[in-house]
DNA sequence: AATTATATTTTGACTAATCAAAATACTAGA
DNA sequence: TCTAGTATTTTGATTAGTCAAAATATAATT
């Protein structure tokens, strides 16, 4: 049915939703994430109205119908199932498998992914420590906010990092800033724009505000 | 650099050289097999002949250029690994992996795929019992012929079906016409054209020619 | 050899997805 | 409120892949 064209724009407005919990998406924004003039973008939005999956308002931006959300929520579900496949099974890099993800996802049939989903034990949460969605499209949201918005003192648990980037990815993996991993933040300086962490095992790390923005965390006992 | 039509084209002309080995395959038949119109066809190897995957001869056929086979072994090594993984690991089964393996085989890249291999022993035969080109391009060509050409008495190890139609291949599993099974032609009618196969079990089957013709086989001590 | 049948190619048209660049609408600052 | 800057939309063009149907070439039969 959809061109997986289509099933990309659905995705990445699904995540911009989420992440930023707004109603309707600019259309500069989604021309941004998916790479295309925004003249594009919004020729895409027309056509993908005329279809019915999505809600186009001119000048504003779009929202997904329900129909929209359901193949977008599928193909997160099939994305982060492939992450997953492709870190525990093949053993890929972690900072390698988001463009991987990324092409299998539109190939994938539904009945391969349920026996994939099965072999892997029914994850709830892919390498980046975000939600798989069910089969039925419920995806766990969770408080989880960045690492720069917590006070001195507190117990963070690493949710996910929101950044695809290979290189920074591979920076946070060899620092320990991986999904589940537990920090109190021991410092935090304003003016300075620092943030101290520290392990339980008394390990110190320093980050700058920008990229402690890009760390999601949930708040924990440290 | 390829589109994934140009893939497919290219994978289906190398099947049918190796299959029936021949030098040119006109036009017709790569329409049928890739079900499209004869027009786009031509129009399709006038293209890729413009960009070196084939040649051309109007009116006669294309071949593949030495750039054209050697994707187009890769993707037949795609596609028969893609087939192995979703029998062996996925357990899926036999007669749905061809259409899932044609989807995945454009969207796996060489690292995941050589990954992939490497998690399933790097097998040398997929579950049809087809060879698996190496990953240099070399593909085992075996000697089998179609069950129809055995003489009465013969043994015979099947090495492949070649068909792919959902039905026959359910059949021919319930009748335990799989790659590796071995059997003994105990009778042939060329009147009737019936052959009769018995297992080394003592089951007997009967096949017309129409569906021995199908099933490629090795002679062997039964 | 003439005719018929079959295979192949041409032609004209269409859809999806894209870009560059011009036109337009909105927003924020002076 | 007027203006300058930014975001969005239009316009016109391009490429890949496809079809239907007409035109043409080749092969087969009488």
């Amino acid at each position: 049915m959809a061109t997986s064209t289509v099933e990309n724009y659905l995705k990445e407005i699904l995540v911009i939703t989420l992440e930023e919990d707004v109603a309707k998406v600019p259309m500069g924004q989604v021309a941004k994430v998916l790479g295309v003039t925004p003249g594009t973008a919004t020729s895409m939005a027309k056509s993908m109205e005329r279809d019915g999956w999505i809600r186009y308002f001119p000048r504003v931006g779009v929202s997904l119908t329900k129909k929209g959300r359901k193949l977008a929520l599928s193909m997160l579900r099939r994305h982060r199932l492939l992450e997953t496949f492709l870190v525990e099974t093949l053993g890929l890099d972690w900072s390698e498998i988001h463009v991987e993800a990324e092409e299998l996802e539109h190939a994938i049939s539904e009945k391969v992914l349920e026996k994939l989903d099965e072999f892997l034990g029914r994850p709830r949460f892919d390498p980046h420590g975000d939600p798989i969605p069910s089969k039925g499209g419920v995806i766990q949201q969770l408080a989880s906010m960045p690492l720069s918005e917590f006070k001195k003192g507190a117990g963070v648990r690493i949710e996910s990092i929101v950044d695809q980037d290979k290189e920074f990815l591979h920076f946070a993996r060899k620092s320990a800033l991986v999904p589940g991993q537990i920090f109190k933040i021991t410092g935090k300086e304003d003016c300075a724009d620092a943030i101290t962490l520290k392990t339980p095992k008394g390990k110190i790390l320093h980050l700058g505000y920008r990229s402690a923005e890009k760390i999601l965390a949930l708040p924990c006992e440290a």
